[in-house]
RNA sequence: CGGAGUGUAGCUCAGCCUGGUAGAGCACCGUCUUCGGGAGGCGGGGGCCGGUGGUUCGAAUCCACUCACUCCGACCA
């Protein structure tokens, strides 16, 4: 109410903001009325490079075992991405909807997996003892919702999915946000009328998780994997290359020479490419020759599973099929961890200053640091700079603070935003400022018009 | 869930063995000197030493229980 009233001059121009107040940015921040806790230390809980990196950069703040608080950076990151995973399904014609993070037992028992699930599934009863629990997937829900609103198979395919907020009660959280207890995930599930239909849709999948983490700047690897406890007979993970990988991978050299091309038919190449992780992988009968066969760490971003009529037909889920019998559908679940990923690019992405976030899902592009705010041509400039960036919409971070400028290079590598413009006393003397790209840690000093011009374009 | 650790200031840690007025560095506030890659001086604020119960004249320190967090293993998007 008070914030609401201290911006609206009168009650008509509420309704006319875009019309008749100049649109402020509001993706661009000053520093100085931000809330970025940052850490010179690194806290002692913190084992992995990604975790540390989080809390050290103020992105996160650990309310329990595996469960964290979003700050302001973390939590644009993790919308970055949201966004991309969000453009990519719906480019791959998948509609997005919001299923609740509460689930009624009910449906878990009559797909039989309420006893299987054990105790990694938080149980909850609500005030009238009734069993609930807290979603760590979303397979029972969407095919209850199939089931009581699709009928005919001329409704089919259908590809529904959301990104919501899961839980599974692990023994042993860790690892930061990559093995937490709560975490961001997309699932996407697919429901077609037979085997051919469900393997298309399998692959159309397949190609929008390629397009989406190339877009996100990591290069993936689809491993063929047994598809666990959701059970099924076609499965994928993609892995990322990370040191710090969970699991051991054993891969054909040929995906590190291929361009990944997102395309149909790139996809029976790259399926028939081998890749397999440690527990799969058996020397005597890989069919890659050794000089051919590369190992590396991967962290698992997605996975993707066809698994028939596993819900399905416990379920009930039917639609009258041409010949008007009904007819078990056919389906599959597609996941991708977009918290999980957060840790993941900063694992694939650092150096020992900090977080080198690819331009995709940075927080900011720019990272504005103005060397000495009390300096009349240095504030001149640096607001005039921030204000014409912000003007063309590009994000950018302005350290209008009042601190030494040691220690603002080192908090803009530590964030890891991809371009750093410094101004300051000495460049301002002869007319330039100094634009560095974080991921190579490349500087040149440019004039302030032609520094716009690079970064504008 | 087995095994091993750790809980003292916002962060990193000392003090505990051998009980006697709670400490350092960084961060924070004030101030001075500084100012182009996490500077320095002076002054200041901040802790029920995870919790409960014992032993003792007296417990951060010894004992018991408990909670939380971390690591190794098994498990997993």
């Amino acid at each position: 109410m008070h914030c609401i009233q201290s911006r609206t001059r009168d009650p008509a121009s509420f309704f006319l903001v875009g019309a008749t107040i100049t649109p402020r940015h509001e993706a661009a921040m000053r520093l100085s009325s931000y809330f970025l806790p940052t850490l010179k230390e690194t806290p002692a809980e913190a084992q992995i490079v990604s975790h540390r990196l989080m809390l050290r950069s103020g992105m996160i703040r650990q309310a329990s075992a595996g469960i964290y608080s979003w700050l302001p950076l973390g939590h644009r990151v993790l919308r970055r991405i949201e966004g991309i995973v969000r453009e990519e399904m719906d480019a791959a014609g998948s509609s997005e909807m919001l299923m609740p993070t509460i689930q009624p037992a009910e449906l878990w028992r009559e797909s039989g997996r309420y006893d299987d699930y054990g105790k990694e599934m938080l149980r909850i009863s609500d005030r009238h003892e009734r069993e609930m629990l807290y979603g760590p997937t979303n397979e029972e829900l969407i095919t209850d919702i199939f089931r009581n609103c699709v009928k005919s198979y001329r409704d089919l395919p259908i590809n529904l999915y959301h990104i919501q907020w899961k839980f599974r009660d692990e023994v042993r959280p860790r690892f930061g946000v990559m093995r937490g207890r709560e975490f961001l995930m997309k699932d996407a599930y697919s429901f077609d009328l037979d085997f051919n239909g469900a393997r298309d849709s399998y692959n159309a999948m397949f190609v929008a998780y390629l397009k989406t983490f190339s877009r996100l700047g990591l290069r993936t690897i689809p491993v063929r994997a047994e598809s666990g406890a959701i059970g099924g007979d076609l499965s994928h993970e993609f892995q990322i290359i990370a040191e710090t990988g969970e699991s051991q991978l054993y891969f054909d050299a040929t995906f590190e020479e291929i361009a990944h091309e997102p395309s149909p038919e790139f996809v029976g190449k790259l399926q028939s490419l081998y890749a397999a992780t440690d527990d799969k992988h058996d020397t005597s009968e890989c069919p890659v020759p050794t000089e051919r066969l590369r190992t590396a760490r991967g962290i698992e971003v997605g996975h993707i599973f066809y698994f028939g009529t596993k819900y399905a037909q416990p379920m009930g889920a039917k639609v009258a099929g041409a010949n008007g019998e009904p007819t078990t559908v056919e389906m599959g679940s597609y996941g991708i961890g977009v918290s999980r990923l957060v840790g993941a690019i900063i694992e694939a992405s650092h150096d020992e200053a900090g977080i080198i976030w690819p331009d995709a899902v940075a927080p900011f592009k720019i990272g504005l640091i103005n060397l000495r705010p009390s300096d009349t041509a240095c504030a001149e400039a640096g607001e005039d700079l921030y204000q014409r960036i912000s003007a063309v919409g590009i994000d950018v971070l302005y350290d209008d603070r009042e601190e030494r400028p040691g220690a603002k290079f080192a908090t803009m590598d530590l964030i890891g935003i991809p371009w750093q413009l410094t101004v300051g006393p000495r460049g301002l003397a002869t007319g330039v400022v100094e634009l560095k790209r974080r991921s190579s840690g490349e500087r040149e000093e440019v004039s302030i018009e032609s520094a716009l011009a690079r970064l504008i374009d």
